[in-house]
RNA sequence: UCCCCGGUAGCUCAGCUGGUAGAGCGGGUGGCUGUUAACCACUUAGUCGGCGGUUCGAGUCCGUCCCGGGGAGCCA
């Protein structure tokens, strides 16, 4: 048996012989030719089985190799322009492993229901496998630049007794002796908790939204990093935020190329995305829309349709800051210059991606918390632990979270967050 | 929860004003020594989402339910 390697690996091998553990992706016959697409995770390799050249037994195995099937190939690589990729193996041996039986995803086209329900298998086809190393490169790439600036990781629980934020609707599920539980829909609290004893710190998780949402933007399941910072202002947030997606978007753009590649991406948007990212408030977006002939009453957050006008305007992504306080959460801290607005933000993805970010200062203040928390008519009892950081202690602090999901789609520039994702949690859809 | 669109072969779809279902792909068989979603020939393939109604006759019209997709709201 040969040099083991993997498809990323065959460059270094030109001339040799090596072994290629995978599936076959595609296969294509002229008689005494034959050519086999191998994918092994790490790539595809056309490979070229010769009657006259390879072992009869080799060359009778492709005869029965279906799409799927896994197998062993052994062959010396070459470099040829007419091969996908660049490089071909020469087979001359070949051991099917299992011959899969029908598989349901052709390389034609399908409908998203089918896909859907194939997902387990659509996770092999090329472009989803981009997506998913896409999705898995910004994930470490946050991390280590977090990590770099000195967060700590600081997980929070899923389980949780009560709303994070009292808005949203919440799954809920049974804890022991008859107490409810519910899935957590954000880190947040928790990583203020975590801020007041690490200084910087971010949770990574899962989230849940139980809002029936049946858009291309919402799943039910989705992930959120959650930087969260003591002794910051809203100021250091927005410095933050777009340091954070600028060195994700280029680092995709330099290390993760060949799979925007495969995903057809226009690079020059992704180019693009360099601070300064434009800064306005709501009030200034507000300007912005009856420019565009949209009356928007103050006071309402703005709707999907406002979102896509206002980042229409923009190469890059856009920074909206000081909402009107009465539509935010309540611990978002209120500006004291106009009381009426919340220091928080809104981060908008380039190319109508939607709403990537959305973040704030917190109130530090124990009677104003204690006070909001009223007027959100929450149970008090719920968020002692949460007023506890307010007494002892408390001093500015601020932070975001960035949804996994709607980053990856937009960097990828695909139009559904369920392919942003292995396994989308959907309104109509856990299967499987 | 509301609004719009759809459900016909394993898949993607066509099927006009009602007259007993068709193409491409896939599967199968055969051919081809450089294919690129290969190609060529032959072949296989259906409770037309369910139920009820109108009609001599329903994939087609009506009612109803189920399932899926897109959007609104909510938000990452």
């Amino acid at each position: 048996m040969s040099q083991i390697t993997t498809i990323d690996q065959v460059g270094a091998y030109v001339g040799q012989m090596v072994t290629i553990r995978g599936w076959l992706y595609n296969k294509r016959s002229s008689g005494k030719i034959r050519f086999l697409l191998i994918r092994d995770g790490t790539g595809i390799i056309q490979s070229v089985v010769v009657k006259s050249e390879a072992a009869p037994e080799a060359f009778n195995a492709t005869e029965i190799l279906t799409q799927e099937s896994s197998l062993e190939i052994s062959g010396t690589v070459r470099a040829d322009a007419r091969a996908p990729g660049g490089y071909e193996l020469q087979v001359s041996d070949l051991r099917a492993i299992q011959i899969a039986e029908d598989y349901p995803i052709s390389p034609k086209e399908h409908g998203v229901s089918f896909l859907l329900d194939h997902r387990h298998l659509w996770l092999r086809s090329s472009k989803q496998h981009a997506v998913l190393r896409i999705r898995s490169y910004v994930i470490q790439a946050a991390q280590t630049y977090l990590n770099r600036k000195g967060f700590v990781l600081f997980d929070a629980p899923i389980l949780t007794p009560a709303a994070c934020e009292g808005t949203s609707t919440l799954f809920e599920t049974d804890y022991f002796y008859g107490e409810k539980a519910y899935l957590s829909q954000s880190g947040q609290l928790y990583a203020e908790a975590g801020a007041m004893a690490f200084g910087k710190v971010y949770t990574l998780g899962p989230t849940f939204r139980a809002e029936k949402s049946k858009t291309r933007r919402h799943l039910a399941e989705f992930w959120m990093l959650e930087p969260e910072m003591a002794f910051a202002e809203l100021e250091d947030i927005l410095s933050l935020a777009e340091d954070l997606v600028t060195h994700l978007v280029q680092s995709v753009l330099t290390d993760r190329s060949e799979e925007l590649k495969v995903l057809e991406r226009d690079l020059t948007k992704l180019q693009s995305v360099v601070p300064p990212f434009p800064r306005i408030t709501y009030d200034q977006a507000l300007d912005l829309l009856k420019e565009k002939g949209i009356s928007h009453p103050w006071g309402d957050d703005f709707g999907a349709n406002e979102d896509a006008i206002i980042s229409e305007q923009f190469d890059r992504p856009v920074i909206i800051t000081h909402y009107p306080l009465e539509t935010k959460a309540f611990y978002m801290k209120s500006d004291p210059q106009k009381p009426d607005l919340a220091l928080c933000v809104d981060v908008l993805a380039s190319e109508g991606y939607g709403e990537i970010i959305g973040g704030s200062q917190r109130e530090d203040d124990y009677d104003t918390l204690l006070q909001r928390l009223v007027q959100h008519n929450l149970p008090r009892e719920s968020f002692e632990w949460y007023l506890d950081l307010r007494r002892y202690g408390s001093v500015p602090h601020s932070g975001f979270g960035l949804g996994i999901e709607r980053t990856v789609a937009w960097i990828c520039g695909i139009n559904h967050l369920r392919e942003a994702i292995p396994f989308p949690r959907l309104l109509q859809r856990m299967y499987p």
